[in-house]
DNA sequence: GTCGACTCGGGTAATTCGGGTC
DNA sequence: AATGTCCGAATTACCCGAGTCG
C-alpha cells in the first residue's frame, strides 16, 4: 500500500472510468501532478490520483480503496501481502475493499482457479486458523464468507456471456451440507471457461439430483461435499453405497466430478466418479484438457472401475 | 456492470425517455445526485438515477442502455399474473426471467417489502405447495432460491447509498438455521430505509451474536429463525432459555428484532424481544415508526416484561 | 539489443455545456 | 410551470504513426 507507487496514464484511466486523452489533458492543465520518465512518460502518484477523484467526486467509499487495479500488479510481486489484504477486510468487516481487491485481480487478467485457490481459499485458511487459536469470534468467519458470496455474485455479472450451444453443466451440494461459495466458485469457473454452469442450490438429495440429471442431461455433474450428514444416511445403504448408486445411474456421457473438503482419502477410494478434485486449479485442468487428466489419472479410474467419456470433445 | 459505473446525461435521458434538457434540469434541482468530471460534464451513478425514477413513478423506456434487464415480454396485468409468472420463471429455471421481473417492480417504485411479501413470498408459498403434491422435484425448489439469491443480491448494489452516520442494524441467523434468504430481505429493506445494515450470515451461535453485539454496538439486531435445531441445545438450558440470556443482555438501547417460520405462538410468547414480525410489511411498518409499533405491541411487551427503547428517535 | 506492449502527441469526430427560445 | 429543441463553445472520446518502457 505504498502510497508513492506510481501508474500509467492508461491504468489510471481505465481506473477511473475516463478516456486516457482526458486524463492526459488534465495532467497537462494541472489538475494532476505528475512526473515524467526520461522518455517523457507520464507517471502519476497514487495520492495524487486519490486526491484527484475525491476533489472531483464527492461520494467515495472507503479513502484507501481507489479502483487502481495495478494496485495488484504493484502488489504481484508480493501475492502473500495480496492474501493478508484480503484476510483483513474480509474479517473486519470491509466489504469495499475485498470487493476492490478481488475484482482488480479480475480485470488484471488472473485466471479465477488462481483468484479462488492461491487467494480467496488461503485468505480463509487463515481466517479459520485464527478463529482455532481464539483470535476471531465465529460470527467473523461466516461474515467473511457472506462477504465472499456477495462480491462473488456480482463479479458472476460480469463473466463473459456464453454461447447458448456451450455444453450444460450442473451442479450441487448433497443433503446436509450448506456451503454454497463451493458450488458458486465451479460454476464461475466452468462459465468463465465457455460452459453454461448452474448451481443448483446446497443440502439436495441423491434422488432429486438423479431427476435433475435426467431433467438438464449436462455433461457435466458436479457435486460438492463440504460435509456429509452421517445420520441421514442409515448404516444397511450408507452413504457410499447410495452415492455409487447415484453415479452409475448417470448416463456415460455425463462427467461426474467431485470435489470437497469432506472426501476422506478412504472416501475417495470408494466413491465412483469421473474426476475428483481437490482444488479449483485441478478441476480447471480437467476442463480445460480433459483427456489429459484421464491419463493422469487413469490408474485411480480404473480401480473403481469407471472411466466415462470425457466431457469434451 | 459494477455499481461505479457512471451515465452521461444523454443515455440516461435516452434511457428513461425524456429530453436531454429535462434531466440536466433535475440534476441542476438536485433531484439527481451529479458528479461532474473535470471539465464540468456530469455523470451520473446508476443507483442515483433508480431512486430518482422510483420516487418520481417515472416509466423506464430502454431500461438496457444503462445496463438494467430489459422488459421484454408481457406485462402481468394483475398482481396475481405476476406471481405467477415468477413462480414458473423459478420452477423451470429462468434466471433471467426472473430478474426482469423483480428489477421491473422495483424500477417501478414497488416498496421492497411488497416485492418480497406480495411476490417472491407468494411465489414460494406456491412453490412449495408444488413440491408437496409432488408435482416438482426438491431440487427445483432449491434452485428457484439460488436464483432469487442470486437476483436479490444483484438487487442489493442498486440501493441508494446510505450516509455514513446512518444507524447502523445488525443481523443474523442461528445456529443450526443455513437459510440466508430471510437476512438477505431482512438487510435490503433497512438499507433501503436509510440504514447501514450487514447480515452477518447463517449459522452462528448465540455466543458469538452476543459478541457481535458488543463489537458493532447497533441500534437494531435482527435474528432470523427459520429452523432451530433443537438437538443443538440440551434440556436444561434449552433454547429459549439460552434465547432470552442473550436478549438481556443486550444493551438497552438496541432494537431486538426477531423473525422468521420457526417461531411458533408458543415460542413467541416465551422468547424477549423488542418487536417480533410475521412478514417484512410488519417490519418496515416498524422501521418506519416504531412508537406507533410500540403501543400496538405493548400488551405483548408487558406479557414479556421486556420494554426496549425504540431505535429511532 | 530485440521485442511486444505501452505511451506520446496531435488531429478529428462525437458528445456535452450553458443559455436562450418555443 | 414544465418540457423539448436549437446553438456556439468547450470537453471528451477515438485514432494513429513515432517513440519509449521493461
Amino acid at each position: 500500500m505504498d502510497e508513492n507507487t506510481q501508474f500509467s496514464p492508461r491504468i489510471v484511466a481505465k481506473a477511473i472510468g475516463v478516456s486516457e486523452s482526458s486524463l492526459k489533458r488534465w495532467c497537462d492543465q494541472g489538475l494532476i501532478q505528475t512526473s515524467r520518465t526520461a522518455g517523457g512518460h507520464r507517471r502519476l502518484k497514487r495520492s495524487e490520483v486519490i486526491r484527484f477523484v475525491r476533489e472531483q467526486n464527492i461520494s467515495v467509499a472507503e479513502p484507501e480503496v481507489i479502483g487502481l487495479p495495478a494496485l495488484t500488479n504493484g502488489a504481484a510481486d508480493n501475492e502473500e501481502a495480496l492474501v493478508e489484504l484480503l484476510r483483513d477486510a474480509l474479517v473486519s468487516g470491509k466489504e469495499v475493499v475485498a470487493r476492490q481487491l478481488i475484482f482488480n485481480l479480475f480485470v488484471s487478467g488472473w485466471e479465477l482457479y488462481r483468484i479462488f485457490d492461491d487467494v480467496i481459499g488461503r485468505a480463509f485458511e487463515m481466517i479459520g486458523e485464527m478463529w482455532e487459536a481464539n483470535q476471531i469470534d465465529i460470527y467473523r468467519e461466516r461474515y467473511a464468507g457472506e462477504i465472499t458470496m456477495n462480491v462473488l455474485r456480482e463479479l458472476r455479472v460480469n463473466l463473459p456471456e456464453v454461447s447458448p450451444d456451450a455444453p450444460l453443466a450442473i451442479g450441487a451440494g448433497l443433503s446436509g451440507d450448506h456451503y454454497s461459495l463451493p458450488s458458486l466458485m465451479v460454476e464461475m469457473m466452468l462459465r468463465s471457461l465457455g460452459w453454461k454452469a448452474r448451481a443448483l442450490g446446497t443440502n439436495i438429495p441423491l434422488d432429486s439430483l438423479h431427476t435433475a440429471s435426467a431433467d438438464f442431461k449436462p455433461r457435466l455433474f458436479w457435486v460438492s461435499l463440504s460435509h456429509i450428514e452421517t445420520e441421514i444416511y442409515s448404516q444397511t445403504s450408507g452413504f457410499t453405497q447410495r452415492f455409487n448408486r447415484f453415479a452409475d445411474t448417470l448416463p456415460a456421457d455425463t462427467a461426474l466430478v467431485l470435489g470437497g473438503r469432506a472426501i476422506s482419502p478412504e472416501l475417495r477410494r470408494q466413491l465412483r466418479f469421473t474426476v475428483c478434485f481437490d482444488n479449483m486449479k485441478q478441476l480447471h485442468s480437467y476442463v480445460v484438457n480433459p483427456n489429459h487428466f484421464k491419463v493422469a489419472d487413469s490408474a485411480h479410474q480404473m480401480d473403481n472401475g469407471v472411466v466415462k467419456q470425457s466431457p469434451v470433445e
